[in-house]
RNA sequence: GGGAGCAUAGCUCAGCUGGUUUAGAGCAUCUGCCUUACAAGCAGAGGGUCCGCGGUUCGAACCCGUGUGCUCCCA
């Protein structure tokens, strides 16, 4: 069984002090005893030597003589190994390599006999000698009393220590030497870390690369043998003077043996009852699901050999990950895939491993009724970037939920303009909104790439967060209501029809993550015969930054002026007046309307001067003045003023320091130094305006 | 015991090659809005000694060293 499955539990026992008479080599008797210290006092049949330290003093005269074990009369030797501990028990260690990992270790270093005193059952075998058949808890109890019989106890102690126990049967694990196959993983190790290394294979994310490589240094031989009942059983074959062959059948097998011995017979040889690790079948997946292992160069592997991307769990790297590449490189002389992706493992919300016997595994159908299934999709691939864990919660499922909500609406919306469009035609003369669609498209084509750039280098949930953006903030908060039409009016249809393509184009994006109300979208938006989930991705487009620019310039303009707005208390249905002194006045020509739209201005007018009684906000470099009918708070404004003012002056002080740094003037990239220069020209155009504006109040 | 990783806002986390207006998102909080798509919403705001210390550099959340705390893996 797997050290796994063993669990150690502190235990009440007893330990017995026995004491084994002494001889010297010759076989006289020295007339002394050793005494050792056990708590499995039925072992001592097994024991092959007792070990002392060789330093400690009490035990110096006896290096070299022979204990006679008790009750057996078996004669070992007395060794030395710096692995006893002096003051543990009487420091005198008796040894029994066919029953603990410690001791076998010992045995191996000094030769030790290995006596095996039990059956696969737990009873004695006939290598005991004594009590042979009777369980061991029961022998043990028949030994104490014959070793007190026979004077051999010296002393009883009540002991705790930790026992292993088994997982599945609460049953005291017993360590017995049993034979298993191995595979010697040295000869396969080193093109499969090379592989990884030279990156012929990439990792996801690339610091798993470390843990990698450590273990493929250290690479230790495979023990393949299992003692389950389930599996594939060991194609190993035995004949009874202990002699094997390993072949595909039983007869095989038997030709094999009977080169050396042509008188066995099939009934004569014994398969190998054991099963073969669950991995040593897997790590053939790659390409034997292809048949490429059993017949080898066939079509399928040939065009499916190597596979594109591996996903999986970083605590199988070893077992699994590892291992494939390992058999791609021997047995297929390549690769299995070219890329693996390692996702993290799904924890609740006090960082638990989900599990049975915890219960805190959620319900998965449960949530998907409660919230949807593209919003639990939704919640857990937002947060969870490769290779972390993620905690489970569901919040994130909530912002999934609320996402479809949007989406819905937003359709809704779109969809009450198809009618109104249609009304359009006939009476009302639509209002132009050029940018806006410009706009957009640029702003779209830009996503795309950047997405498609996440998605190429596995960043899945920066490409999904990116995307959620773009739609909500992008398309939604801006775009929509840069294009919407006033109250009852209708919408060019020009504008309607390139509306429904970004959509469309949106749901594109958001398919692989919310592939169930993007392709409902899809549909609704127009009668469609082609489905999105098997759409070829459009290749990607350019895009202009000049137009993203002036977007970003509106953006902002609209932004300050709403909370200009909210600072001074004017109410959102409180139309303005709004001043601008620009630097570039053409700058706003295709965005005005927009921005009187969307600040609820009532007049728009440029200026080359200070326009009095207003207040002044400051975009980029340019200055807007709100005019208003409303009586203000001055005392406010000109705290907040003031706060903005010292902020500014800070950072104009950080900028000037670096500027002033010779060595940095020096040494910083040409675009560096102008980033910053122009940072200081936008902080000293912005104290400016601000000292105006409190000159203003 | 061996190894790998993590530490950033109240919470959960992004921040790719050191420089992008003295750090970003979601949730939570605060202010104002039941505005004809959406209150599961809209418009804004506040909130951070980027774990401590030392170093490299013109420049560090990011690179190096060290300490502390936590997590995972070990055939």
């Amino acid at each position: 069984m797997s050290d796994e499955e063993v669990i150690r539990k502190e235990t009440q026992q007893k330990l017995y002090h026995l004491q084994y008479k002494l001889e010297n080599a010759d076989g006289s008797d020295t007339g002394e005893h050793v005494i050792i210290a056990t708590v499995r006092p039925e072992t001592i049949m097994g024991d092959t030597a007792v070990c002392v330290h060789p330093n400690d003093e009490r035990y110096k005269h006896i290096h070299g003589k022979f204990a006679i074990v008790p009750l057996i009369n078996r004669r070992i030797p007395i060794i030395t190994d710096e692995y006893v501990t002096m003051d543990f028990g009487t420091g005198a260690l008796k040894v029994t390599p066919a029953h603990d990992m410690n001791d076998n270790q010992l045995g191996q270093k000094y030769g030790l006999e290995v006596v095996d005193i039990f059956n696969d059952d737990g009873t004695l075998n006939s290598a005991a000698e004594i009590y042979v058949g009777l369980d061991r808890f029961d022998a043990r109890k028949k030994i104490v009393a014959q070793l007190a019989a026979e004077g051999y106890l010296v002393k009883t102690e009540d002991y705790t220590s930790e026992v292993g126990y088994s997982e599945r049967t609460d049953a005291v694990v017993e360590p017995r030497l049993s034979l298993q196959w191995w595979v010697d993983m040295k000869k396969l190790s080193g093109p499969a870390l090379d592989a990884v290394m030279n990156e012929e294979i990439n990792f996801h994310p690339a610091k798993f690369k470390n843990l990698y490589r450590h273990w493929m240094e250290n690479i230790k031989d495979w023990c393949i043998s299992r003692q389950l009942w389930w599996g594939h059983r060991i194609p190993a074959y035995y004949a009874p003077d202990g002699s094997f062959a390993v072949a595909a059948s039983k007869d095989d097998a038997l030709k094999q043996l009977q080169s050396s011995n042509s008188s066995l017979q099939s009934h004569d040889i014994r398969q190998d009852d054991d099963c073969l690790d669950t991995w040593f079948s897997s790590w053939l997946w790659p390409f034997e699901v292809f048949k490429g292992l059993s017949d080898p160069g066939n079509a399928e592997v040939n065009y499916y050999y190597p596979t594109n991307t591996l996903v999986t769990a970083p605590e199988i790297i070893f077992f699994w990950v590892a291992r494939m590449i390992m058999a791609g490189k021997k047995f297929m002389g390549g690769k299995p895939f070219n890329d693996v992706y390692f996702t993290g493992i799904v924890r609740d919300k006090q960082g638990r491993k989900m599990s049975k016997s915890l219960g805190n595994s959620p319900d998965l159908l449960a949530l998907i009724d409660q919230y949807g299934a593209d919003a639990v999709r939704f919640g857990i691939m937002i947060a969870s970037p490769a290779g972390n864990d993620i905690l489970f919660d569901e919040s994130s499922l909530e912002q999934g939920r609320n996402f479809n909500n949007k989406l819905w609406n937003a359709l809704k919306l779109i969809k009450m303009w198809e009618a109104r469009q249609a009304e359009a035609a006939t009476n009302h003369k639509p209002q132009t909104t050029n940018f806006a669609i410009d706009w957009f498209e640029n702003r779209l084509n830009l996503v795309k790439t950047e997405v498609n750039e996440m998605m190429v280098q596995f960043r899945l949930s920066e490409a999904l967060k990116t995307i959620y953006s773009l739609i909500w903030d992008d398309f939604c908060s801006w775009y929509l209501e840069w294009i919407k039409p006033g109250f009852e009016q209708p919408i060019d249809a020009a504008v309607y029809q390139k509306t429904l393509v970004y959509f469309e184009e949106l749901m594109e994006l958001l398919q692989p993550f919310m592939p169930f109300i993007s392709e409902e979208i899809y549909h609704l938006l127009q009668d469609r015969k082609d489905d999105l989930c098997v759409k070829q991705v459009a290749p990607l487009q350019s895009f202009d930054s000049s137009i993203l620019e002036a977007g970003e310039l509106l953006k902002q303009g609209i932004s300050a002026l709403r909370d200009a707005r909210n600072k001074i208390q004017v109410k959102p249905k409180d139309p303005i007046k709004l001043h601008i002194q620009a630097t570039a006045e053409e700058s706003y020509r295709a965005i005005e309307n927009i921005l009187l739209k969307q600040v609820n201005a009532e007049s728009i007018f440029y200026t080359a001067e200070t326009v009095p009684n207003t207040i002044v906000v400051a975009v980029e470099k340019d200055k807007f003045f709100i005019e208003t009918e409303r009586q203000l708070d001055t005392a406010t404004l000109q705290a907040e003023l003031l706060k903005d003012l010292e902020h500014q002056k800070k950072f104009l002080e950080s900028v000037l320091k670096k500027l002033s740094n010779e060595r940095f003037v020096q040494n910083a990239k040409p675009e560096v130094i102008a980033l910053e220069r122009k940072k200081q020209a936008d902080a000293e155009a912005r104290i400016k305006t601000i000292e105006e504006g409190l000159k203003n109040l």
